[in-house]
RNA sequence: UCCCCGAUAGCUCAAUUGGUAGAGCGAGCGGCUGUUAACCGCUAGGUUGUAGGUUCGAGUCCUACUCGGGGAGCCA
């Protein structure tokens, strides 16, 4: 008999006989002769109905003790179902056991209720469960709809590296990658590790971004992106920071602040539908079960335009919010949580792109506006920040610094060494153009589309302060 | 890293002014039923997060630590 997926099984026709591979979410029993065996292989949300009879040769040996987790193969013929709550199930010719559940009395996932915190802790387990299998498929279906995005629209996918030399990256606390030996390294004359001694004769980290890369890429394919795990060693303990992230980072050449934020809109709306199209069954269960109203709040940005805010003006609207803040507005100062939450909760209640920022608070690389843009008393950069309602910042993005000598202004004016970022400069010698890039923040997009609330749990191995389990 | 809260059975929680540990779910067995949040009965299951301290006596009070949650900072 042919091996079909759940998925197939479910949508296939009467009297087709199949064989089924996967593990037993439930099992019921009826005296009458016989027992219900609700299986899942990942297919799909749902699981599927088997009918075995007590005439099976294994009935009471083995079928009769099967539970939750155990791994089995049935072959039988689909029928339609003749109780409520299926339409179609399989009527069993043979049902074979490929794994038991050595103690179900301690297995860590039997069907009930857990807790978030309680299956993060059995992350090896809970992609069991109807919520963490959903969150893989969304997670995945997300992961190709950017992909899919990109490819149609010319945009390359840019592998820039992992590991990366240390001081040209900017902000952000750093894991080293060293093969020196943590108690006896090489020391330099004032006592620091001779790096030059080290693997790649330099001091090297993981990297927290792979922007000042991709770059490079843009100066000659116009439209790239990167997409890969990014690292960042701040002691962050909360429900939207992790230590490893995956992150999304397109880059556009012949491009401004305007056309940057176009296609992260464009980017979003597209995913979203995406989304929704494909994996309908899992978005209807995140929907009931998670966040109600969460489909329609993807259908409204969808449907709606974004809204670009600029920076100065947010100021004023927030100067004039009867909320009491606990923290200061005050033009030039970074917007706090509670800030951009209202904004985008409450005064707006949507999606919003806030640009031209201060210059003060962002990165050298911004480009510098002209003077006066959007009535702002002192100099801003063409940065833009998304924030989504419950989460956030979900995208941070500029128009970057295309001029060389308006770059090393700034690369003076923070502190930093021209030369340490001597082949960023070089593009800007060599044929520079006008460009802009954001990055998305992969699991921030997956919280924002399943309204699961703890950034830990929409990836598979969390890896957070003080937890690198697994 | 800072503020607040928490940790008791496999899981979720209860336990009076400090007085000798309980329930539901899950699991096992039995009963009943084309079942699907099943239902009824019985059974098993505990070094109360760790280390100290106060006390005749600590799940309960004190101190430190570890881990978890909510919020903040940093950001994506």
């Amino acid at each position: 008999m042919p091996w079909i997926k759940v998925k197939d099984a479910l949508n296939g026709q009467a009297g087709q006989s199949v064989t089924v591979k996967g593990w037993v979410r439930t099992r019921r029993d009826s005296k009458a002769g016989l027992s219900f065996i609700a299986l899942h292989d990942g297919t799909c949300h749902d699981a599927i109905q088997i009918v075995a009879k007590n005439d099976l040769p294994n009935y009471v040996d083995e079928i009769a003790h099967l539970t939750t987790g155990c791994a089995i193969e049935a072959d039988g013929v689909l029928a339609e179902s003749k109780g409520k709550g299926q339409s179609v199930e399989i009527q069993a010719e043979s049902v074979r056991v490929v794994g038991w559940v050595e103690d179900p009395d301690t297995y860590p996932v039997p069907m009930k209720r857990h807790t978030m915190e309680y299956l993060r802790e059995q992350a090896h387990l809970r992609v069991r469960t109807n919520t963490f299998g959903s969150v893989a498929r969304v997670r995945h279906t997300l992961a190709m709809g950017v992909h899919r995005f990109f490819d149609e629209r010319d945009f390359y996918y840019v592998h820039t590296p992992i590991i990366t030399g240390s001081d040209c990256e900017g902000a952000g606390e750093m894991f080293r990658v060293s093969t020196l030996d943590a108690l006896n390294y090489p020391k330099a004359d004032d006592g620091t590790p001779d790096y030059s001694q080290d693997f790649f004769g330099r001091e090297t980290n993981l990297t927290v971004s792979g922007q000042l890369n991709v770059e490079t890429y843009c100066q000659a394919l116009s439209r790239v992106y990167t997409f890969g795990p990014t690292f960042r060693a701040e002691n962050s303990n909360t429900s939207r920071h992790l230590a490893e992230f995956w992150m999304i980072e397109p880059e556009i050449a012949f491009a401004d602040l305007t056309d940057n934020a176009k296609l992260a809109e464009h980017m979003l709306k597209f995913v979203f539908d995406d989304l929704l199209t494909r994996r309908g069954d899992d978005m209807a269960f995140f929907d009931q079960r998670i966040e109600n109203g969460l489909i329609d709040k993807l259908k409204g940005i969808i449907e709606s335009d974004f809204r670009t805010l600029p920076y100065t003006e947010a100021i004023d609207i927030l100067k004039n919010a009867k909320k009491k803040f606990e923290f200061p507005v005050e033009w030039g100062l970074d917007m706090q949580s509670e800030h951009e939450r209202y904004l985008t909760e409450e005064h707006f209640k949507q999606p919003l792109v806030i640009v031209n920022y201060p210059k003060k608070i962002k990165a050298f690389y911004m480009r510098l506006n002209d003077a006066g843009t959007d009535g702002a008393p002192e100099d801003t950069v063409a940065a833009m920040d998304v924030l989504a309602p419950g989460i956030g910042e979900i995208i941070g993005g500029a128009q970057r610094e295309e001029r060389l000598d308006v770059l090393d202004r700034r690369i003076d004016e923070m502190g930093l060494d021209q030369s340490d970022y001597w082949w960023y400069r070089d593009l800007r010698k060599y044929g520079t153009t006008p460009h802009a890039g954001f990055g998305l923040g992969f699991e921030r997009l997956i919280q924002f589309c399943t309204g699961i609330g703890n950034i830990r749990d929409v990836i598979p191995f969390p890896r957070a302060p003080k937890q690198c389990e697994f």
